[in-house]
DNA sequence: ACGCCAGTTGAAAAGCGTTTTCATCTGAGC
DNA sequence: GCTCAGATGAAAACGCTTTTCAACTGGCGT
């Protein structure tokens, strides 16, 4: 299923990188390509260590990094936490940030997207990636 | 003229919080109020230590959390970097940041920011704020 | 199968920006 | 001037992340 086709995905990407496929990395890809949340570093590692006790903390961000370097996933930074990881391959969306939970909704706006362009443009420039967050309460 | 009443009013925030205005402080403020960009606190330091060699770091610190809190100012942290610091008496507005020089350049848009609570309602929550970013480069 | 060795690992230390601790000082109301 | 809660600087602690380093191992060649 797609769960195995993302995994094995991302054994491609760091094989074609000419890396190792290590049993700690196995383990920290499975993790990743079962996580259909934003988990954090702590939290990959949490994750990973269940499925092989070996797998380090350094590992987990050793990989993030060089997975984020491939371009296989997104890191954010929300306000005032760790980073928060997710799939490269999904479509382009932005997020809200529940206040009260610390629950991540993902949002897309085709228009919000062209106006940043033509501010962009108005002012000489030309966007290289954008970072928007809503921070927000439940109505 | 006008940098005397900006510094004014940082004084009269501080001072109706009921906090003392020490020689340290007096010196952060006045570097602040005759800041027309965004300095971290490491340039804050740097800036108040020739008005007044005693400030530390960790006072500039303190006293911008304090100013942050009484609402008199703004932290930023963009990406992969320190938070920086504007005057609060201005109106809203997000930023661009030039990859290149790191300049930081202010735009606004009532679209955008209509949009971006429409978005919110339609997923059910209230904006309490919200962080747009543009990252870009020189066309 | 086996050896080799560059790449990978975990543990510990370091890095970086920021906050906290703590003993000493000082602003500002009396 | 006195007083003392509040402010200070220096140093330590903080939280997250990266780096160092000696030991280990994946995967190629044989």
């Amino acid at each position: 299923m797609s769960t195995e086709v993302t995994h094995r995905n991302y054994e491609a990407v760091l094989r074609s990188a000419g890396v190792r496929i290590t049993r700690q990395r196995r383990a920290i890809l499975q993790v990743l390509s079962e996580a259909d949340d934003h988990p954090d570093a702590m939290e990959l590692f949490q994750r990973a260590s269940k499925v092989d006790p070996s797998v380090s903390l350094t590992t987990v961000y050793r990989t993030m990094k060089l997975l984020e370097e491939k371009g296989a996933i997104h890191r954010h930074a929300f306000e005032g936490g760790p980073s928060r990881f997710e799939h490269a391959d999904s479509a382009h969306h932005d997020h809200l940030i529940d206040l009260d939970t610390g629950k991540v909704v993902e949002f897309r706006s085709d228009k919000i997207e062209a106006l940043q362009r033509e501010i962009a443009r108005e002012l000489g420039y030309d966007i290289v990636h954008h970072r928007l967050e809503l921070y927000g309460r439940k109505r």
